[in-house]
RNA sequence: GUGGGUGUAGCUCAGCUGGUAGAGCAUCGCGUUGUGGUCGCGAGGGUCGCGGGUUCAAGCCCCGUCACUCACCCCA
């Protein structure tokens, strides 16, 4: 890949990639489908308000306008595209409640747009594939479990190497937080979530600096921050630091933190790492917080991230409450096919190529195909009747496994291009082996 | 938005203290005249990002501008 863009943030692909893109979407499709989640979409174009209802506005957001908007349009609704799935849904869920059974469980499969200044894994325009289950007045939080294994499977199902999902709840932060003395939670959580990027002494003295902590409550903050288990001794480690009885909010994360460990670890083993320094920014979480890292692409950030809120959508006094995981589609797929783990066996549908003898065969070699395709397998007819060593070259040059020969007695002769080997064959009854019949997505790395 | 780097063939890049534009790969042709891939020979392909300036002369120096890229910020 790596290919200019004429415009940077704004990835278009090469027709092989594409089809190693379709691959990823069908397998998620897939995978969130025998889960029992519903297909949904929502449309791009959101209302700025319904946009910026959290009061705050830390995405860049591109509003839109028309071209011959009249200048005194002040009475038309200010209109922007969506930043992520997560909130159109909200106002989905509210907007259908009436039509909805809940809990509603739903998988959305979108593009996303933001204005951030493009980087490597970084783009303005970029596909999200999101779960989400809702509920209305109160969900379960064994909901939580439920969709972080949903997705380590779809995370499995795509064959993208090792990964980890790094699990913490606020409730067990800013309990800590809270009984230690620190009472801005917001600020604390953001100066600890950089633990992994800039170092804990840094942080230490971010939190001392910006978030009005002593030097004792900041290290005892970073001794939180700093507690990582792959299973579910990280309460214990909690418990020590805390000293004395937890509070009701920091015992309730640590309940919920235990028992997501403990299931994930029996249900998707190897897949979940306790990281008490995860706070996800200023958002609309409430409980659980989840990011993935990709083993080998650590640099790339998160390439799968959410958790629970409690109330980010509500109609009157109903509240709908949620818990919801978003993959990156777009950053995990430029990040593979660049680094070459992933590609697609052929830029084309193509399974056989029919060629022609003479220009006057082209109805003829039509049939073929048409016998062919009737049978799902794709075909290709050559345009012209170009010397045979072309035309197998044409097939070659877009990985076309196979070529067809017709002779002036109708007898047909297929081509492995790959081997070289030829054989006679019948058009009604040919097929190729199953692993030819669609584009294979090689894995050119190996798990370890 | 702030700061650094880079713009030359389809791709990756060379181009000296200014002197009329180069390589490898790719493409196309021929050898092999209707069964590709190897090999050999040959060919085509460039407003040197764009605009202005200095100079007898600018890919190279100066100014501006655009794009790309990296870091910060933020995040999938």
């Amino acid at each position: 890949m790596a290919r200019k863009a004429s415009l940077s943030g704004y990835l278009e692909l090469l027709p092989a990639e594409r089809l190693t893109e379709l691959h990823m979407l069908d397998t998620l499709r897939q995978v969130f489908e025998v889960h029992g989640f519903s297909p949904l979409e929502t449309r791009a174009v959101e209302t700025v308000e319904t946009l910026l209802q959290k009061g705050e506005i830390d995405q860049e957001i591109y509003a839109i306008s028309r071209i011959h908007e009249d200048e005194g349009a002040g009475r038309e609704a200010k209109l922007a595209l969506r930043f992520d799935n997560t909130v159109p849904f909200a106002r989905y869920v509210t907007e259908n409640a009436g039509h909805l059974a809940f809990p509603f469980r739903r998988y959305q499969i979108q593009k996303v747009w933001r204005g951030e200044r493009p980087q490597a894994g970084r783009f303005r325009e970029f596909s999200q594939a999101d779960i989400d289950i809702v509920g209305d007045g109160a969900l379960p939080f064994r909901c939580d479990v439920e969709i972080a294994i949903v997705m380590a499977r779809a995370l499995e199902a795509l064959r993208i190497g090792e990964f980890s999902l790094r699990v913490n709840n606020r409730k067990l932060s800013e309990g800590f937080y809270r009984s230690i003395g620190l009472t801005d939670t917001a600020a604390v959580l953001r100066i600890v979530d950089k633990l992994e990027k800039v170092g804990p002494s840094q942080v230490a003295e971010e939190l001392r600096r910006t978030a009005g902590a002593s030097a004792e409550q900041a290290q005892r903050a970073l001794e939180l921050a700093q507690i990582r288990t792959g299973d579910g001794s990280f309460a214990e480690k909690v418990r020590a630091l805390v000293g004395d009885e937890p509070s009701a909010l920091l015992q309730e994360g640590l309940d919920e933190l235990s028992e997501l460990m403990s299931v994930l670890n029996t249900r998707v083993p190897g897949r979940a790492m306790a990281d008490l320094s995860i706070a996800r920014g200023l958002d609309y979480y409430t409980g659980t917080v989840i990011e993935t890292l990709l083993h080998g692409h650590e640099d790339l950030g998160s390439i799968c991230s959410g958790g629970r809120y409690e109330s980010l959508a509500s109609k009157g006094k109903r509240v709908f409450p949620g818990v919801g995981l978003s993959i990156g589609v777009t950053r995990l797929l430029s990040a593979l096919l660049s680094s070459g783990e992933l590609a697609a066996s052929r830029s084309v549908p193509t399974v056989v190529y029919v060629t022609l003898r003479t220009s006057e065969d082209w109805g003829a070699a039509q049939d073929v195909a048409d016998q062919l395709r009737s049978r799902g397998i794709s075909a290709e007819v050559a345009l012209s009747a170009e010397k045979f060593g072309k035309q197998i070259k044409y097939a070659d040059r877009r990985g076309i496994p196979f070529v067809w020969f017709t002779d002036d007695l109708g007898r047909h002769e297929v081509k492995d291009i790959r081997s070289g080997t030829q054989e006679e064959t019948d058009p009604s009854s040919w097929a190729p082996p199953t692993e030819d019949l669609t584009p294979q997505i090689i894995r050119k790395t190996e798990d370890p």
